[in-house]
DNA sequence: CTGTTAGCGCTTTCAC
DNA sequence: GTGAAAGCGCTAACAG
């Protein structure tokens, strides 16, 4: 099967009575050639009765780029990547792009870059969790949350919320975040400058030795942990919880998304950043490096600035479903 | 910049000091060509070294298909929806085929079956919420829960399975689905050969609107509620116990995932057909039929069973987080 | 304003 | 065993 027998060009210019290249034209608003209105009538007319619909593979072979461009992703089983690639789909459509989905493995970016680049992406936006082989896609990339040597980044400035957030802060100061994220750096600059003594966790992807990690910084007893990552900033209040009330610590968590989790009475205060807006202004950078309008590497930075837990704005950010702002 | 200058068959056969076509027949495995072992070699080392990979594009252009497959979904936040485009990523991986997603806005698939129509997919995976213009797809489309004229479906048969889970009932029953799901004539099918009065109800879309549906169907008391769809398996069981235990129907519901939901002590039992399962023969038939080795329409059938939740099987079902089985 | 031509990278007969 | 040549559908230079 499938001998789809698609209407060509020529085709189409056959029934319209005039030359192939001249409905090509027609097609690409080139400026070399304006038609008359009758011929242009003729050609629309043809193509309609046709059906025709130009053959993606012809033109991406002749102009050398396929007009779609590659999420590189982990599990879409996690909501938070589900939402990145819905999102990511949308804008990219309106852009004018197709998405092709690739997902690792487990850490292992091997199979589903390479699944990428076997067809002709422009260009790749990654949120996997891998490290290591994306490095060397031959073509634009942009990556979120993470910095990479030569290529191009979409972060969240989270400096001056951090700043905020630490604010009447003395004591000792503990960061959690997974190691790709550019959390760390940032509570190390903030803490540089406030004179803060900080110290930085990576979390264990195993949520089992995530818990037991959470556990041993929990009886160091420092006077703010900040989160990079709900689902631990929900493990710590759960555990703060059992151990009932006996340790408080200032407990500030990244927001980019609305969630039950964050009306925890535990949390002090958000880290807020638009997780859409990151969304979206990946697609339009990695679009127009892929265009030539931007050059690479680019580092986008997304805004995020702090909003304590008894504030009003705080409550928006509670909602019953897991959702990206 | 996008100007990658990848390599091409032909440098590669400059490097291996062979014709270019000899290249070609070395990919392709073509046994008219089978070369000598040392050009093998030499073709192989250039192919390393040269870093060459083949363009999809000329490819797709020459033999007609790009081994695509477009999978026209509704929104991926639903995690329903998710938990399918991620099984069949993986699935589509293995038979050699990627995947292009187009999301139908709303319940209009017209934008997002433009933007598959605009690649050269070799066929389509339905699993959207639309239902018009799909059908004139002119590529191998595969629908799930739905019955489609001319066009290939995979479908849970869920007829014994629902003889089953209505063992015992004499009075009313009442069904409840989605207006095109395949479980509105099963229900009918096995409610005449039991000799049973059975009455379907389409749910609407909104959640508002569903509560009123849902609340009018128990007003009328019913022996046995059937429900395709776990959402609504759950408003209703809210709904149940909201009236405080004076209204006690058989409630059964069709799971092909596991959740927290089912635990609910209204459920009498679910009729389970594998999620997975669905996903991945779907995948395959239509690759199949892509590949001229299944005729179309195939029509999947997806064995389904009753297991009431006294059952130790239906433990199994329960499960704090969402996912396919 | 419209047509001619070359060629993107690849596969596939068909010769040698 | 290997190579020559045609052509998939399209675009863009270049002629007329």
């Amino acid at each position: 099967m499938g001998k789809r027998q698609r209407a060509t060009l020529k085709d189409v210019a056959k029934e319209a009575g005039v030359n192939f290249t001249l409905v090509s034209k027609f097609l690409t608003r080139n400026p070399q050639a304006r038609m008359t209105k009758e011929t242009q009538k003729r050609i629309e007319k043809a193509i309609k009765k046709l059906n025709y619909r130009p053959s993606s593979s012809a033109r991406a072979l002749r102009n050398g780029m396929s007009k779609t461009i590659g999420l590189l992703s982990g599990d879409l089983t996690n909501s938070y990547r589900a939402h990145v690639a819905n999102i990511a789909l949308i804008e990219l459509r309106k852009l004018g792009y197709q998405m092709l989905l690739a997902l690792s493995e487990g850490f292992d970016d091997h199979n589903a870059v390479q699944s990428l680049l076997a067809r002709d992406i422009d260009g790749v936006i990654y949120i996997g969790p891998g490290i290591h082989d994306w490095k060397d896609l031959p073509c634009p990339v942009i990556a979120t949350d993470r910095n990479v040597a030569g290529k191009s980044t979409a972060n969240v400035d989270f400096d001056d919320a951090i700043k905020e957030a630490l604010k009447g802060i003395e004591g000792e100061v503990v960061s959690l975040c997974f190691d790709e994220s550019v959390w760390k750096d940032s509570v190390e600059r903030v803490g540089n400058i406030l004179g803060l003594k900080t110290e930085n966790h990576f979390l264990p992807f195993d949520v089992h030795d995530r818990l037991a990690k959470l556990h041993s910084i929990c009886k160091k007893r420092p006077q703010a942990i900040l989160i990079n990552g709900w689902h631990t900033a929900e493990m710590l209040t759960e555990l703060l919880d059992s151990e009932g009330g006996s340790y408080n610590p200032k407990v500030v968590m990244h927001a980019n998304c609305t969630g039950p989790f964050i009306g925890h009475k535990r949390i002090s205060g958000a880290i807020y950043s638009s997780g859409t807006d990151m969304v979206k202004r990946t697609c339009s950078a990695l679009v127009e490096i892929i265009e030539g309008k931007l050059s690479e590497p680019a580092e986008i930075k997304i805004p995020s600035r702090y909003i304590p837990s008894d504030s009003p704005e705080f409550s928006n950010l509670i909602c019953r479903h897991f959702k990206l702002t």
